[in-house]
RNA sequence: GCUCCGGUAGUGUAGACCGGUCAAUCAUGACGGACUCUCACUCCGUCGACUGGGGUUCAAAUCCCCACCGGAGCACCA
């Protein structure tokens, strides 16, 4: 037995590989919207698969239904930029509503041998017969006559729901779940790629089964409810004599902090003006994470290390915040800023220029240059009042010393400048200068307003530490400094 | 109701297929301490788990059965 923790992704079984035969890994998408966590977690592990055995990522978007999941035209180029952005650019992409046709001739290949067949049941009559486990009339319909009612659902002689392309698996298979599933529908909405060219729409099942074939995936790595579709597949496969790839499923993921948000649930949430858009930083979206600052490798490093297990599991974002602290921690710039500010008078101080290192661990990266003029008026954050109670002595950080004399309205007098106040129990308070720069920073658990030093407008873009608050990324800067926040 | 999958510390994960070396790995977290002009970083220490019950066996986290718990499918969604 071996006792080596394992590092990265497990290997692949690759027993089913022919001779050249290059892994093959796909993600599948529905371009309803912007991919969110969950779905940088399918981006990830399948390239990072892809790259471990020198395969194929392809990036497949699964667009087949024009009603209830309609797609949006601009999320097609999100999904491959931000798979982009993650370090995980496809090397393919593949549009299923490109595809119609290919399916087309695969159902009528299925129809002549008598695999599928057209059936025109109201939907709960065929819920009870397959729940009893007895076929439908259509059942037994010739291939002949199959493909008449086919060319007819094609030629648009039927409405919507009236009939459907089943196929034939077991009608009375001890799982009902996997008796004769429907292969192809009407939808008669218009799709945004293509319009009203297609009527017929097919299932993800039978979709999804034909271009795993033809794309030549070798391992498909993917949600656990998917898990009867490879089930419902493997007919398919059967009667076409193909060959079904190597299937593997993670569980169901909560992640804990954010609410439940479905796609549907965060579109209507912008839409309805509770969120700014699909980057809000309260939603877990890709684009979110991406604005907030995250490194991308830290996010890949985290789904990589949870690994392709079938249990289902609660994911915490402290897991996330721990693996990106780890790079972007060296890499941020240190700033003070104030929370909920409120107003320090200091009398007897002389005017200084404050100095405080850029980085405590990296000293060559120069200072910050805070100047404060005598017997000012600066400012701290209200959540450090309660240790600045009448007599109290804080140190404000790479600035001097102060004794409290009055807490309402706070003031204080200047006491020098020696860091031995610290030994002798003194409270460290970071603060702003008067004239600092206000900034709104916008984050998962709501907003702060305060205002920093006015060092923070050269950081735009990038990631700094406000000491003692948490990393933000400076988004924006117009007359108040927009500031994402990326963690504690 | 039918069917399928899973259950290792607060969280994630290794070990399970091929029982012993598992008084159970690593990370994160919590707590304590060192360092530090940050509540960050770094370092040290502590805490904390095999869902329960039977069975097989000299030996079970690992194999079998049952129960319980969690999740999923039974859609003209993906």
């Amino acid at each position: 037995m071996k006792r080596e923790a394992r590092k990265g992704l497990p290997p692949l079984d690759l027993s089913g590989l022919k001779p050249g035969q290059k892994v093959t890994l796909r993600i599948a998408p529905n371009p309803n919207g912007p991919p969110s966590l969950g779905n940088a977690r399918g981006i990830i592990v399948n390239a990072e698969y892809a790259r471990m055995y020198d395969g194929v990522f392809i990036m497949r978007f699964d667009d087949t239904d024009p009603a209830i999941k309609k797609p949006m035209l601009e999320a097609y180029q999100w999904y491959v930029e931000q798979a982009k952005w993650l370090g995980c650019p496809p090397d393919k992409v593949v549009i299923a509503s490109d595809r119609l046709p290919l399916y087309y001739e695969y159902a009528e290949k299925l129809i002549e041998l008598g695999k599928a067949y057209v059936c025109t049941c109201e939907n709960e009559t065929f819920h009870d017969l397959k729940e009893a486990g007895k076929p439908c009339p259509h059942r037994e319909t010739e291939p002949a006559g199959n493909m008449g009612q086919w060319k007819k659902m094609l030629a648009g002689d039927f409405a919507g729901k009236e009939a459907v392309l089943r196929i034939k698996t077991d009608i009375r298979h001890r799982d009902p779940a996997l008796r004769d599933w429907v292969a192809f529908r009407i939808v008669t909405e218009e799709h945004p790629r293509t319009g009203h060219t297609y009527r017929v729409w097919p299932m993800l099942d039978f979709e999804s089964a034909m271009e795993d074939h033809f794309l030549g995936v070798t391992h498909i790595i993917r949600g656990k409810d998917l898990m009867k579709t490879a089930d419902k597949q493997r007919y398919v496969y059967q009667y076409l004599g193909w060959e079904y790839p190597h299937v593997s499923h993670w569980g169901r993921v909560r992640l804990l902090g954010f609410g439940k948000f479905s796609t549907s649930v965060m579109k209507k949430g912008i839409q309805g003006g509770e969120f700014t858009g699909w980057d809000d930083p309260r939603l877990p979206t890709v684009a979110a994470l991406k604005r907030r600052g995250f490194e991308p490798e830290a996010i890949r490093n985290v789904m990589i290390n949870m690994g392709v297990t079938e249990t289902d599991i609660e994911f915490s974002m402290d897991t996330l915040y721990a693996e990106n602290r780890k790079i972007a921690d060296p890499k941020a710039n240190r700033y003070f800023f104030v929370a909920d500010p409120v107003a320090l008078r200091i009398d007897g101080a002389p005017g200084i220029v404050a100095k405080a290192p850029l980085h405590p661990q990296d000293p060559g990266r120069g200072y910050r240059e805070i100047p404060v003029p005598a017997d000012p008026g600066i400012l701290v954050a209200r959540s450090d009042l309660p240790v600045m109670q009448p007599g109290s002595i804080v140190r404000l950080k790479d600035l001097y010393n102060v004794k409290i004399t009055c807490a309402e309205p706070l003031r204080g007098e200047y006491i020098g400048n020696d860091i031995a106040v610290l030994k002798q129990g003194a409270k460290i308070v970071h603060w702003a200068p008067a004239d600092g720069v206000p900034v709104r920073v916008v984050g998962p658990e709501g907003e702060y307003h305060g205002i920093a030093e006015p060092g923070v407008k050269a950081e735009l873009n990038n990631v700094v530490q406000f000491e003692r608050f948490a990393f933000v990324r400076i988004d924006t800067i117009d007359g108040v400094v927009l500031a994402y926040y990326t963690h504690p």
